[in-house]
DNA sequence: GTCTATAGTGAGATAGAC
DNA sequence: GTCTATCTCACTATAGAC
């Protein structure tokens, strides 16, 4: 891997781990065994750098998400995939974390991938939704948008709490507790 | 306001807005109008100024939830009234925001009230689901400990949406999803 | 109690050699 | 491309006068 790659890992590690205001550049530089200077060679500085960190990280977010969302299943069977889907529980969301970050929210170029990414996750979350409800599966009262917001929130905030307690469970518990929710608005098929 | 008072305040706002790590000692005396002797008079340091600033803003959403939860009505009532009470949605969860600074988790003193805070917050959601169930106003298949969760999670996560998108909004429409969720498990009364 | 002076450390970046 | 030296400023705290 070249230093240049090694430096965007290294900064979407640290961007993860202690967001941007707590990532100093010389930590980045250690972390990819890089020296000052290779890092002022291919990036101007810690704020282009970052930017090259959070817009791979943003890119992956919504791959990954895609690839539960997309695949074959009823809207509820995709919806869980994508809630149960193996995380880093503990280490909360890369991309969710940088929105309390006040120095990454008072910069154009670092908050738009942030707020691209949550656009789209609960614009797709909604399709999904919408195609369950066409598909007779969902309630015809449920409203998609909001439904999509409730769900990408309770994953959010799922994170919050397993990072409060320190136990990846209570991520589960709140997942499961909407998927409960929602199931009881699932139509019964052909009854 | 005595000068050390002033100081607590001063370090809750800026907590709230910047985090533990994006907060610098001066910049709470600044904010404060207090000198850098006045401040390390009445705190050993950063660390103790923290920690007096965090307890208290966990006490004050304990008792602001308190408020809402206990208030007359059913269990779908208080907890709209609690999760539409009105709230600086786009200044983020005062108590929330703490989970992500690495600093305040890593040490048991900070995180210990972010960490009871939740506990508590769960647990009152919790008996407040029961209460509704023993009433006979929701689903008994519902799990109480389970939609506790979701709920907090909602509400934490609609912090992050509203963040990431700029508006409030976004806070409303998850905060409609999940009530719309629960309210399709609401017993109809005497039918 | 509050002030100013001082000090050690790290952040963030630049310059120029190689 | 990468290295080392250097620079300025901010962070966090201590010391001692008032």
């Amino acid at each position: 891997m070249s230093s240049q790659e090694r430096l965007v890992e290294s900064a979407r590690a640290l961007l993860w781990e202690r967001g941007y205001v707590g990532t100093s550049p010389k930590s980045i530089q250690q972390r990819a065994g890089a020296g000052q200077g290779s890092m002022y060679h291919h990036f101007a500085g810690k704020h282009e750098l970052a930017l090259a960190a959070i817009r791979r990280t943003a890119e992956e977010m919504r791959a990954a998400a895609e690839t539960q969302l997309s695949a074959p299943g009823t809207a509820l069977e995709r919806i869980t995939a994508y809630l149960r889907r193996e995380r880093d529980v503990l280490k909360g969301c890369p991309v969710g974390r940088l929105t309390q970050d006040p120095d990454v929210m008072a910069d154009p170029a670092l908050r738009a991938p942030v707020e691209e990414t949550f656009a789209w996750l609960r614009d797709r979350l909604t399709r999904v939704l919408d195609a369950g409800r066409d598909a007779g599966e969902l309630d015809r009262a449920l409203d998609p948008a909001a439904t999509a917001a409730a769900i990408v929130a309770v994953l959010q905030g799922g994170y919050v709490l397993a990072r409060a307690s320190g136990t990846a469970d209570s991520f589960g518990q709140a997942v499961s507790g909407v998927l409960a929710l929602l199931a009881g608005h699932a139509v019964a098929p052909a009854e």
